[in-house]
DNA sequence: CTCCCATTTCGCTCTATGACAAAATGATAT
DNA sequence: ATATCATTTTGTCATAGAGCGAAATGGGAG
């Protein structure tokens, strides 16, 4: 019992796997998508993925060429919902959840296959919002244009 | 803030700070005696307790030579209380917790210099209860699933 | 003050984990 | 079948963390 707390705790324990559930919170959402709001390698993402998969956190479904993740709603586990309502519950207003949460806004205005191919750099060019680009700690693209 | 959220889920995604978390629900206790429950070095037992208390899940209170802790009451950070929910909630039939518990039994059996001065050593003499201690001199504890 | 001793901190080893690039996988399209 | 491409796995590196023994810390007692 407490080794499988012990997988759902840690799986929740990192900050990336928490902004992944936040990210989800709002929907499914395919590898590359989260890939791109959380600036990662996709190596690294679907590592984390299969980390909260793991813990009973989320689940997944392959459409086509991308592979979708969302929430877990069935119980895999005693812990998992529990867990997850605690970071559903808390970060309302967490600065980076937020800041995410805007990027996500953007990542979905984009086609996927669009954003797969172009990454980052997709976003900027569908963007019309000025203000979060232009804010200090933000995120900034490469200078190519 | 998920920071600090982080903090506290790590520190509760290790099984020996659940099983102190525990052990305090049943009233404070000194380092010596989680040393002797947990069946640690005393090092490692105080670096676990430092852990649980920079999460806020902890208190402690001097006392003459010895130093107690017991759970937090006061809200050190928004997210502890409800970590420490979650552990009290679960657990409720761990075998590791449950033998935890009993060696704890005799551990307050024990009082706290001769514990000190014996460590484990100090159990088997004052213990009765022989089906426990039987056979090896070990604890071992029933299959978990 | 000085000694004693419970606890803490330090130094170390070893394992676990996050990050990435590169190679492997697996589903779709040609 | 073969190519393509999103995703996953593998290999490697760097850092974090659990464990212990030894040394440092800090109250109490003499």
């Amino acid at each position: 019992m407490i080794e499988i707390f012990e997988t759902v705790a840690k799986a929740v324990a990192d900050p990336s796997r928490v902004r992944i559930l936040k990210l989800l919170e709002s929907g499914e959402l395919c590898v590359c998508q989260i890939t791109v709001v959380l600036d990662l390698a996709p190596a690294t993402v679907s590592r984390h993925l299969a980390t909260l998969k793991t813990a009973g956190l989320i689940q997944q479904r392959r459409e086509g060429k991308w592979v979708y993740y969302r929430l877990a709603t069935r119980e895999f586990n005693p812990y998992a919902q529990s867990f997850l309502g605690l970071v559903v519950a808390f970060f309302k207003e967490d600065p980076t959840v937020g800041e995410d949460r805007h990027v996500l806004a953007k990542v979905n205005a984009v086609p996927v296959q669009v954003l797969c191919d172009q990454g980052r750099e997709a976003l900027n060019l569908e963007a019309q919002d000025k203000e979060t680009i232009a804010c200090c700690g933000g995120y900034h693209e490469p200078e190519d244009l």
